[in-house]
DNA sequence: ATCAAAGTTGACCATTCGGTCAATTCAGGC
DNA sequence: GCCTGAATTGACCGAATGGTCAACTTTGAT
C-alpha cells in the first residue's frame, strides 16, 4: 500500500502485467503483512524470525522473501503502515465546540484503536522501547509538529480557563500513555483483572471510568461538581 | 542475589568454598547482570546476543556463560530482579492520612523509579508486550493479590467520598501507565519535547504537573477549587 | 614455593538464521 | 493446446548464534 520496496510489481493498473494471476500477489502481500505485524509487535525486530511470519501466513519461508526483499524491508513497511494508522488516529483534535467534548471524542477514538489493532499498538510500542531506531526521525518530525500544532489549542483553552494548566506536550504523553496501557500491556491487565474475555469486559469499562479520569485529569469538565464524584 | 541457579558457589560464607578469589566472582556477576539488563531491556530475549551482554560487560561470550549456564537462566534471574524492584516500589499505600498525600507519595515514587531505573522498566515492559511468558504468574499471583488488597483501600475511600469512583485496579493501571511511559516512551518524548538531558528537564515538568494530574483523574484534591487551574 | 580452586579466554561445535535459487506449478491470453 | 510471466516451493549457502571445552592465569592459604 505504501511505497513498492520490492521487486514485484503487482498493481492493478491497465497497461503493465499484461498477464498475470491478477490479485493473488495482493492478498498474499497483505496475509504477509499482518503475519508479520502479529510476530514483530511480540518479538521486536531482532527477535522475530522471518520462518514464525512465513508460519504465520501459513507459507513456506521463500515465499515471504519472494514478496519482500528482506526482512528489514518487510519490517520498515509494517512499521510504516502502524505509524500512519497511529498519525492518522491522532486525527483532528477540534478547535471550535466543547473542549470536554473534544477531548472525550478523542481518548475515545485512541481507545477505539487500542482495541482494534492492539498489535500495532504493540509493535510501535516495541519500537519506540528499543529506541526507535527506524521511526525517531518521523517522530522529532511529524509527530512534533502535530504536538505543538494541537498545543496552541490547549493553550487556548487554558487561557479562557477551560483546561487546567498542563504543559500540553505532557497532556497527551498522559493520554497516550493511558490508552495504549489497554493494547500493550493487556498480559498484565488480563492477569490482574482476571477478566475471561479481554475484549469487551475491560474496554467498556475503560472508555467510561477512563475517559471521565482523563478529563478530570485534564480539568476540563466545566460544569464540574467539585469533582469528589463521578456517577 | 536470587536463587543459586549457577554452578558456581561464591558466597561469603565460612565452611565452604575454603578459598578463592573472594568477592570477584560477585562483582563480574553483577556487572554481567547489570549489562544484561541494559541489552535484553532494548532488544527484549529472543533479540538479545549473548556476545552483546558479554561486549557491555567488557568481558568475553565464554564468561558470561561461566557464571550463568545459559541465556535463558541468566534472563530469569534478571527479570526476577526487575520484578522485585517493582513490586517492592509498589510499596505501601497507606491507609492513614490523607488519601491525597497518599497517592501523591506513590505516584512520585514511580517516578522516581523510572527516573532511576529506566531499563528495569523497559525491560519489564518488553516482558509484558511479550504476552508476559516468564512473570505471568507473577502478575496473577502476587500483583493481583497486591492490587485487591489496595483497591479495599480505594473502595474505603469511595465510601467517604474521598475519592472518584473508579474501579481501582483502573486507577492503578493509570498511575502505572502514566508513569512508565516517562521510561518506556523515552525516545518517542524526546524526539517530541526535544529536550536536551531527558533525565532532569522532563521529570522535573513530569513530577510537578503530571502528579496534579493524576490526582485530579482520580478525584482526590479535598479542598479544590472546581479543578480549572493547578497553579 | 606449592597447591587447589576460581576465574579467564579463544577456539570450536551444532544449530539456526536470513537470504538465494533453480525447478516447478499455476493462470490467463491467444 | 501452447506460451508467458507470476507464484510457489524446498533445497541450499554463508554467516551468526547459543553453548562447550580445554588450556591457561590468577588468587589466597599453607
Amino acid at each position: 500500500m505504501e511505497a513498492p520496496q520490492t521487486n514485484i510489481p503487482s498493481r492493478l493498473d491497465q497497461i503493465e502485467t499484461p498477464t498475470s494471476n491478477q490479485g493473488v500477489g495482493e492478498r498474499q502481500r497483505e496475509r504477509i503483512l499482518r503475519a508479520a505485524t502479529l510476530v514483530f509487535s511480540r518479538k521486536g525486530y531482532d527477535g522475530a524470525r522471518v520462518e514464525a511470519i512465513a508460519q504465520k501466513a501459513g507459507i513456506p519461508k521463500g515465499n515471504v522473501l519472494y514478496y519482500f526483499k528482506s526482512k528489514k524491508a518487510l519490517y520498515r513497511i509494517v512499521i510504516k503502515q502502524v505509524l500512519s494508522l497511529w498519525l492518522e488516529a491522532l486525527g483532528n483534535v477540534s478547535e471550535e465546540g466543547n473542549p470536554e467534548e473534544a477531548i472525550r471524542q478523542y481518548v475515545n477514538r485512541k481507545l477505539a484503536l487500542s482495541r482494534n489493532h492492539p498489535e500495532a499498538s504493540r509493535l510501535f510500542a516495541m519500537e519506540v522501547i528499543s529506541g526507535a531506531p527506524i521511526i525517531s526521525d518521523h517522530l522529532s518530525g511529524e509527530l512534533r509538529r502535530w504536538v505543538e500544532e494541537k498545543g496552541r489549542i490547549f493553550k487556548k483553552w487554558q487561557e479562557a480557563g477551560l483546561m487546567a494548566k498542563i504543559d500540553p506536550a505532557h497532556a497527551f504523553f498522559m493520554i497516550w500513555a493511558v490508552t495504549q496501557t489497554y493494547a500493550d500491556f493487556e498480559a498484565q491487565i488480563q492477569a490482574v483483572t482476571g477478566v475471561k474475555n479481554y475484549d469487551q469486559e475491560i474496554y467498556s469499562d475503560a472508555s467510561g471510568e477512563v475517559v471521565d479520569a482523563l478529563v478530570r485529569a485534564l480539568g476540563l469538565k466545566r460544569d464540574q461538581r467539585c469533582s469528589v464524584q463521578s456517577a
